[in-house]
DNA sequence: AATGAATGAGCGTTCATTCAT
DNA sequence: GATGAATGAACGCTCATTCAT
């Protein structure tokens, strides 16, 4: 039916509304300054509308950090069959660009990631939200285990005894993540050397990667000038 | 004067006295627990002192976060001035001992850090403070690049043109910083196969410094072996 | 016209839906759990359907209390026209049995009539619903004081000089009405003894009347059997 | 200390104080109208200091039911101990006269003992508050319950094979629970020719006494003399 | 200097009621 | 006529902060 349609249309484009306030505000006064009276002030809609769509505040939250993570498995999944890709070092290379390109395009998203880590929501909300921010988590980790199992299998990486690719995943998880949270909390950088944050993690990630050994099929590779390519062919960096 | 002096001294017992108290309860309750009353009514003075002490609560916060940025300097500083460093890379590698044992030792130091670090806590704070953090941050800092480019005087470390040693202790710190921080805030490694994250961090964090030609002063060396003896002599490991 | 009386015929049949979902929902979550939410949500239609039928919440309430009230009178006027009453002893025997049948069959009517009383809900409800209830309990007092009144026509029911038949009334009605409070809100009765408290209302309502010199026309009178005989015959006790 | 001493009385006196205002608004505007927000506006403090001496609304309303009761007990055994009784049956008088007291000098009281009785409000509320109740209406019976079976044991009141004691409790509990219920929450007993409802219970109540046959030791008795005779006695009425 | 009673703005949440569709 | 999204006042409650004692 075409009402039915409608109204869940609009149901649906009311949430993202609500959403999309929450998410800059979350971003903007933090965890703890994100009140439903402070998001309703600042939208067209009321607080009781608000409790229409969202069962309460902690949910909210969760809602935006599937978004997020949605997102980020998203460009993951774009990211890891880049038809460019010539071996698995150069997939892995593309998923460093999505997970670059993704910070950079969503930094509300990647800020909610952070918050969800470090507030305890999980008491109030819905366990079917909870499950999906797992299985996110879990195929976002997938991907990049699987790359690295692929190379493995085709041997252009090669792990010594005691390691395994999710160590591998782990490592570039941490070095990412550390990275992006120091630049984005951090105020000295700057004035203490580092000037370029990205690029320094660009170059960290190589030679994490190259000492597993990881290898491009055929002579040397411009990773730098790979994930540039990523980011402009599968993600429209303009 | 006598008095003075016993004053003082009482003075700061009891302020340390709050802080230990605040530390515990933040980490047990995190920060939206943590409130005046229930630090009030676990000790034996009462909220009115506690005023005496701190302007608000959020110089609880950040003065817990200078004692916990200062003892991480302390073991910064006991690291780098290990007499059973061989070389710089000795030197660094008891640096990562050194992150290693403070997260270990004083969980709720680090706690705090992340803490810190995600909510927004500096306006209502102490421009004293504020730089406290900022100096032991930038001393931290200083230490790991001091050891870097000592290593580039030395020879036993090399850098391609366009990176500095502050790009390396990016990378130490982003790698740290972000395995610590999934360790302590991710409930699912284990059924993702990350079965020790920490032998992990340690070896990726070698593959990037040997990527970097961070070289031994002779032959080959066993930085597992070095941290553990780091963590026992200086930090006493039982 | 005929669709006119179809349509009323539905409206009526709609608001004996409403009224019966209130009803139990009433006495299960009390008036604090009910509302028109829940009301809506559990029945086919929407909540602006039951505000056509019912200006405000408190309206559905007082229509309650009327269907109850309505309900005993119509209990009242069978029993005190019961064809097996040989008196008007027996013939107040019957209202008692009338009485004792309305708690137990519909527990829920007489749930509404202690909600009315000590909720304060008249302010927002109507000038004519209010009067049915004083009208009906208007009746009920009457079709009583009128078998007093018959009664003391016929000489089996003799008054001292300072009581009327209004007094009779009132004994009876404080003496249930107490009762049948004390037995649905008190936990402890068991534990304090009172092991048949309806047995014992039966008694001590006998010993009253026959404190008033109620005699029965002819020798004795099992009342206790009178009154289960009136369950019987006329509410169809199985 | 007197410091403490005058502290503690403080911190009763400002306990009464809410709980005097709150049982005032209780009687005048319903269990549903009383709101915390309502307490604070119509008092001296502020909503923060209510909550300091009561964890939630409901410990409000039961403490309030705990001082009605324990005025009740108080009542009752300053009844039971009349010196001017000369038997039991006296002494059953005196509580009736106690009962009629409480309601006529504390109609507060008695309205928060109707209203703990329809609201539920045991979930939130401390088990000692909860046991005091149970404890208070458990010794107002023995008081009742303990006379009669003085009564009994004397030989002054005789009762059949299959009633008991409690059950003499029982009648007077719902006469005049009844009585004092309808006489404060019906508005037409005086058009429906119930012009003095407490002569009428008295009256009502002693014919059922006398129908257990408790009879005064010596002759005849005027109850209602020495009903009035206690009030003045015991209770000073002026 | 130490206390803790008092404050009151702010919180998350509910729900009777309205009204555009 | 039926709907249910939207409202917003009101609720119970918390807690950082102040200040008279």
């Amino acid at each position: 039916m075409v009402t039915v349609t409608r109204k869940q249309r609009e149901r649906l484009e009311r949430e993202a509304k609500i959403l999309d306030l929450a998410r800059g505000m979350l971003h903007e006064v933090g965890y703890l300054g994100l009140s439903m009276d402070r998001i309703a002030s600042q939208m067209e809609y009321s607080k009781g509308t608000i409790y229409q769509h969202f069962q309460n505040k902690e949910e909210i939250i969760l809602a935006l950090a599937n978004e997020a993570l949605e997102k980020r498995l998203e460009m993951f999944e774009s990211a890891s069959t880049w038809s460019g890709a010539t071996c698995s070092r150069d997939r892995i290379a593309a998923i460093g660009a999505a997970a670059e390109k993704f910070v950079e395009q969503y930094p509300h998203h990647f800020a909610v990631e952070q918050i969800v880590r470090s507030a305890s929501i999980w008491e109030k909300t819905s366990e079917e939200r909870r499950q999906f921010m797992q299985v996110c988590e879990g195929r976002c980790m997938q991907i990049v285990g699987g790359i690295a199992r692929d190379g493995l299998a085709h041997g252009d990486l090669e792990l010594p005894a005691e390691r395994s690719a999710e160590d591998v995943v782990f490592g570039l998880w941490s070095l990412n993540f550390g990275a992006y949270t120091i630049v984005t909390s951090s105020e000295s950088l700057e004035e203490n050397g580092i000037r370029d944050p990205i690029a320094a993690l660009r170059h960290n990630q190589n030679l994490m990667l190259d000492g597993y050994n990881w290898r491009p099929l055929y002579g040397d590779r411009d990773y730098d000038a790979v994930m540039d390519r990523v980011k402009r062919e599968v993600f429209g960096n303009e």
